[in-house]
Formats: structure tokens, C-alpha cells, sequence
DNA sequence: CGTTAAGCGAGACGGTACGTCCTGTCTTCTA
DNA sequence: TAGAAGACAGGACGTACCGTCTCGCTTAACG
């Protein structure tokens, strides 16, 4: 089987690339994903259609990209340091002082489209799911699984709890509520979350 | 402004609903979402075009009420009642199994796919995504919140709780794992969902 | 073989035929002939569309029986002797006047647009055609050889002339300018073709 | 008023217009002019439905063009000089040989549906009908007002005599005959024509 | 320093599906 | 039981995009 060779990544369009991811979150943010084509991103961005589907797999591909292009720029510009979870001590608030950060960054719209978009396009598209999950939640995940970890050793976290699944009872449900609109979010809702959590719904 | 007159449901032919719920679903199990089309649909069925426009918005609604007849037809097999979360007095017990029966059934590819395509869908299409979750998911979750309550009463979960949180302990994780493939569903992981849910991950 | 029964024309409703016949008339005057469908001239009539479907076999026969009843009707009111070709001696003086009424006639946007969409219709349609020829043109024509066939009693025409082909040489020309746009219609026009006719193109 | 960007005709593929104009005369020469649709068109022809509706505004112009190709190539094949009347000096003999061709022609089934279709449609669609008569039918015309120019010049046809109107007398009636089937076509009946009209029809 | 081979903007192409419109049949309800 | 109403299977319409394919044009890198 010959496959077509691969293009030549040193000569390409640096432009273009920045024009199309442009185009894309834009017409995305615009008409919304499904109403965002292939040929109007090239036709906004200036571009052939040839260069897209020389670059990209897929509309879903472009999109992925001019996202993970946004997520860096967006870090870089917070200085280079992104989102670490910060490590006061006391776990409970430190906990609940990144999921209140992340509350707003779920309701900023100028996120909120597209990653609703790439989420979306990821449930039913495997292989692009897996993408987003590796290089975009994962890292995101694995933050708190270091906070967990330090909180183990000052014992406020059991040594027998496995953090990648403790984390979820708080970050799950409110990814849950964003995703699917099974619930309104506010602060003292994820307050809530990371106290349950903490101490269980049972009595202690 | 003038609407399109609306048409006669009683003169509705109850066999090419069938008809269509059983393309759409077949087609849907066999080629996926974005590849299932409403022509195909129609072809397969037998019937016209219009028909299915004449009483269904879009594909999405055509899959969503395919669907939750699906559900309907499958709960009333199931012998009138259907999904009602056991209550033996040992409430972790009772959720480990129930849990258990779920991870069963989030794996039956019948149920996967569909779903899967309507989780998708109503993620970027607020309007189905509401009714998704009206219709089919927060009647589920309101099971738990009726076992949850009934823990309340016999001192197995604090009163101070709100049920309707709780449940998200360790509903969503469960969801979310499925949803995004965020990481692998076992029994062994809603079983550990459950007692981290009970009695929280700080020291006792 | 079975042939569908027979609808009992005894107890049609005199009061539909008409409603549709004016519909149809009305349609294709506004829209044209091939913007006009049977369902519009349904909907228009106030009628359902099977009750055109019984009587008529298609949108072109509705519409020759109702340019018929019209043609009727106007000739009803014009006193009975429709379009008599006068007779006061002169043949080529009655030729022109005749011819000049025509022209009025071929103009009058009444009569043009239904008939000029049948004769279209039965240009294509053989059996149509064939209809409107017989029960719209021919009778027209005849009086034209009745004419002549008087003139050639008084010795205007020879006798050895075949009237039926004759009367093409100055009503054919003036049709293929209507229906063709081949030229533009006059007085002057017709009055020379009469001459032409009579007396022919060669030198005398 | 915004219109859609004219596409580029240098770009153009040959290829596929003559397989276009090729698929739409066997058609119509199969299943009738109404009957011819422009899906089955592009799909006999192995063409998107885009690359007719980029060229062509309808039906109607795909047939009129492909006819106009039809008719050009005919004429080369047959040596570049087409269709001009014979000019022996005998002007009866002349206009009898040319009639009688053009008697054979319209019996020919071979350009009798397409030109009888086009000729329908011309009558009801005043666009294609003008470009139709300046395009196939007004340059025929003209061979003939050459030949009656020659023969005033022989002293044949009266100096005074209008030629385009003339031709008529002998033209008009066979089209007429042939479009609408009032009457049988045979190399009698034209040659008879061509007598009433050089002679007219009253006594000499 | 001209040649050459890639990437590029542009957009025509063969296709597929869209959502609308109409056909001619069939069914239901009304007068 | 004819007729008004309109749902139905079917199929064509004209449009919008898909992903592929040429076109010239620009722009490096190489010979």
C-alpha cells in the first residue's frame, strides 16, 4: 500500500496556521460547532481548502489543535506557571479555591463554546476523545493528584486512598453539571462537593 | 409571523413511527451518529421524507424519542419496575449494586451507542440536551435521591446532606469515565466510588 | 385487467367544477403554467385534490376544460354566432378584418397566457394535443374554409385551390409569430400576408 | 443586490459538458422532455448536480445548448456549408427541393424530441424561446430571405414584395403543422405550398 | 543565481445529504 | 356516497459541503 508522502512541515505556512485557528474558534464561537464548515474556516482564514486537509484530518482535528493553541497562549500569557493547585496546607480550602476558579473559567464564553464543541465531537469521535482527554484533562487531573499526594503526607488524605479516583468525587461532578446540564453551578455548590468528599456523607 | 399549520396527530400512522424508531436505531447501532442519515432513515423505513419531518425537528429528535420509546418499552418488559434501587437497610450495599447493574448496561452496546450519540448531541444542543435530561436521566437520579432520603431516616447519611448532591459522588465519576473515557469502569471502581462517598477520604 | 369504477358523474358537484376551473384559470395567469400545481388550484377551489384527481387525469386536461368552458362562455355572450367569418363579397377585405380581430385577440393577456401554456403543453403532449387541435383549432379553421369555399363560388378563388391548405398560407404565419416570437404581430402584417396569399409573390 | 461570483469559465471541464449534453439529448430522446430530469442527467452523465447548475440556469438550457452543439456539429459534419438553398434559377423548383429536406428532417426522431421539446418550452418561457428563435430558427429564416432576394433580382419575386414576410407562406404553415399536428406533413403538401404562395390562390 | 519543487490561494469537480415541494393514492370524517 | 381534508410513499428540486483534484503563483533550497 502506498500512502501519499507526508508533506514537509519545514516550509510550512506559519500565517496560515495562525489564520485558520483563528478562523476556526471564531466561526466556531460564531454559529456554533455543527454550523462551522471546512470551507468557511478556509474562506475566513484567507486559505485554500487544500492546506486545511493537508494539515488536518478533520474539522474536529482543526478544532482540537486551535484549541490546545489557545489553552498554551492563555498559560503563557498567566505566567508560564498555569494552574497548579496551590498548597497552603489546609487542603479543604485550597481544594475549594481552584474548583471556584474553575467555576468562572466553565462560564467564560470565550472557552465555553468550544471546549463544549471538542467535548462533544470526543464522546461519539474515540479517537479525538482520546486526544482531548491525554492532552488537555489529563494534565489538568494529574494536578490534583499531586495536591492529593502532598496531602497524604500531612495526613489529612488516608494513605490507602488511590487520589486519581478521590479526585473525581469533586471534579466530576461538576464537569457532570457543565457537560450535560444536569444541575446549576455556584460556588457554594462546589464548596459542598469538596466537603462531602472529604468527609463522606455518613456520620462520622 | 405564520407557522406552518400544524398537522393531525390523531390521523398519525402508528406504523411508520415504529417503523423509523426501529431505522433509527438499527442505523445508529450500525454506522453511528454523524454517519446516519435522514434519508437513510426514511429508505429504511419505507417512508417518505416528509414523514419524518412532518413530526420530528431533526435527526437528533427523531433519536432522542426512538430512544426513550426504547426505554419505555424496556422498562415496561422488565416487569413494570424498572430501575427502583433496592433498599435492604445496608444503604453501601444497596449502591454497589446498583452501580454494578450500571456498569453492565453503560457496556450493552444496544444501549452504548444511542446513548452515547444523544449525550453527545444534547452536550452541544442545548435544547435536546435538556430534554435528554429531563426525560431520561433525572428520573433515574431521582432514585437515588428517594434511597438517600430513606438512608436519612435511618441514620445511615447525615440529615444535614442534600441528597440530590450526594448521589454525584458517585454517580458522576461513573459517568464521566464513561462519557470522555477519562479512565476504565469496573466493579471494583464504583465499589471504591461508593465507600469513598460514605465515609470521605480524610482520616476517620 | 380492472379498471377503477367509474365515478357516478350524476351526482358531481356542479359547484366544485366550476370553483376549479376558475382556480386554475386564475393560477396560470398569475404564476404561469408551470408554477401551477394541482394542489394550488385544490387549496384555491377550496376543494380536496382527490376530487380533481376523479375528474380529470392531470393538471393539462384540467386546464384544457376550463380554457374550453371559457372559450364557451364567451362565446355564449358574444350572442351565439361566435366567430363567423363575414361574408359581404369582398373575400379579401373579410380576411383582413377577421385576421385584425385575431391579433386583438392573440394580445388580450385574458386569453394568452392559458392558451398559450396548452398549446405548449400540447406540443409535447401528443394526445393532449391532439384535443386541443380538434376541439379549439379545427373548428376555428373550418370557418375559414367555409369562406373561401363561398369564394371560390363567386370565382374569387380558383376552383382547383385546396381551401383547408389555402387558409395556412395567412393564419399560419400570424400563429408561428405568437406562439414562436418569430416577429412581431400588426395589422400591417396580417393585411399583407392576405395579399400575398391571394395574389402570391411572383409577378402577375 | 449581491450575486453569486461568476465561475471561472477557463477552468472549465470539456470533458464533462460534452458527456452533459450527451446524457440530456439521449434522455430526452428516451423518456420525453418532462420526464428528463437534471438528477438523471448528472448522474447518466457522471457529474455532480453542481457542475450543471454552475453552467446552466435549467433544464430547459442544458437541452437548448446541447441542442444549439448538436446542430453545429451536424453542420460541420456535412461540410460546412449547412443548409443553404440551392439557387438553380428555377425558384419553385429550389424552395420544392428544400422543403421537401426539411420535411425529412422533421420526421427524423433523431432531432424530433429534442427540438420539439425546446420548442415547447419556448413557447411558455419568453427567455428560451427569443434565444431559441435568434439562435436555431432566424438564421434558417434568412437562408431563405437570401434566395427570395436573388430571385427579385431574376425578376422571380415582385421588387416590392417583403421576403421575411413572404417565407412565411411556406414556412409558417408546415411548422405549424408539425408543432401542433393540425395536419399530415408530406412532400405534396409543401409543394403545394410553394404553388399558393408564388401564385397566390385567386385567378391569375 | 537560475532551476525546481514544494506550499499556497483559488475554486471546479464527483458526490452525498439536506430540507422543501409536489405527485397521485389512500383514509377518515362530514354533510 | 361525493366531497373536504390531509397523511402517506415516492421522488425531484436547487443548495450546501465534503474531500479530491488541478491550476498558476510565490518562495525557499539546491546545484
Amino acid at each position: 500500500m502506498v500512502s501519499k508522502p507526508a508533506p514537509d512541515a519545514t516550509r510550512r505556512s506559519e500565517k496560515s496556521r495562525r489564520a485558520i485557528y483563528a478562523a476556526a474558534l471564531a466561526l466556531v464561537g460564531e454559529v456554533g460547532y455543527p454550523k462551522t464548515t471546512v470551507e468557511a474556516i478556509a474562506a475566513r482564514a484567507g486559505v485554500g481548502k487544500q492546506t486545511i486537509y493537508r494539515w488536518w484530518s478533520s474539522k474536529a482535528d482543526v478544532l482540537l489543535e486551535a484549541f490546545l493553541d489557545l489553552a498554551e497562549q492563555a498559560a503563557r500569557a498567566a505566567g508560564h506557571a498555569p494552574d497548579a493547585i496551590p498548597d497552603t496546607g489546609d487542603l479543604a480550602a485550597d481544594l475549594k479555591a481552584v474548583l471556584r476558579a474553575t467555576v468562572d473559567e466553565l462560564v467564560d464564553p470565550r472557552f465555553e463554546v468550544p471546549s463544549r464543541a471538542l467535548a462533544a465531537e470526543g464522546v461519539v469521535n474515540e479517537q479525538l476523545g482520546r486526544e482531548f482527554v491525554a492532552k488537555l484533562l489529563e494534565p489538568q487531573l494529574q494536578l490534583y493528584v499531586a495536591r492529593l499526594r502532598s496531602a497524604q503526607d500531612t495526613g489529612q488524605v488516608r494513605a490507602d486512598v488511590d487520589p486519581r479516583i478521590a479526585l473525581e468525587l469533586f471534579v466530576s461532578p461538576l464537569a457532570q453539571r457543565w457537560l450535560q446540564r444536569t444541575g446549576p453551578i455556584s460556588y457554594d455548590y462546589t464548596d459542598t462537593l469538596v466537603d462531602y468528599a472529604l468527609y463522606g456523607i455518613a456520620p462520622r
